[in-house]
DNA sequence: CTGCATAATGCGTTTATCGACATAAGCCCG
DNA sequence: CGGGCTTATGTCGATAAACGCATTATGCAG
């Protein structure tokens, strides 16, 4: 029998950068970009312009604050930029978190029909 | 060998469901109330502002969000609420990527050394 | 019913971030 | 070097959210 652990308090520091983590994927735009690389693997600005419709120096931030976070990278192809999905973490998060969501749709669901 | 199938685009309506919900994790108030909550089991309100020093009425805002994500669960104690951590997803997220986190530094400290 | 304690909410202030437009910076070709 | 193409950045309005104070709602004892 497995018994969780009390496990000791994370610093404020670690708490920021989880935040500061989560923060990234908070927001759809970003969400979006990245499952628009992850599904048409690497591409240009050009096209996720195309793809998604926000502005270019929208993109551009939010490509930024994703490379600097390690989530993509980016090559160049003269003056185009390739940008790609550098972490597969990211994937595995959002998997967890939809088979939660349907989990708990799934268990709502029952509730209502035992009534 | 094991592809990465080419996945399909989550819609519009996932993506803000992920987001919301990554939302909810962006903040360190909250993950701090998680956090003392996993750490310390279940407790009252009062015992949360002694151990994290923010306002009753913050608290509590913060509490009925996690709430309605199904995040922590509350029993009555006369007058005093308890909450609990209602889903180890949370700890599961965290610890994905702190050990993300911690690769990450790891590696820049490599890069480093190399030079 | 009246206090008394605890938790929730209305409201205001402050701060952060989105997202677009305009502009600058970097790269390539003539 | 100068012009055209692509990406990055300065700036700004709009919006959302944090956070606290004051107030209200809710449950319990007498």
């Amino acid at each position: 029998m497995r018994r969780t652990l009390p496990q000791s308090l994370p610093s404020p520091q670690l708490l920021d950068e989880l935040s500061s983590f989560f923060r990234l994927l908070s927001e759809s735009a970003r969400l979006q970009l990245l499952c628009q690389l992850k599904h048409g693997g690497p591409m240009d600005v050009a096209s996720l312009i195309e793809a998604t419709g926000f502005s270019q120096s929208h993109i551009s931030r939010q490509l930024g604050q994703l490379q600097r976070a390690g989530l993509v990278s980016c090559d160049r192809d003269g003056t185009r930029l390739i940008y790609a999905v550098a972490d597969p973490l990211v994937e595995d998060l959002c998997n967890l978190v939809q088979r939660r969501l349907k989990q708990r749709l799934e268990q709502q669901l029952s509730q209502l029909q035992a009534v």
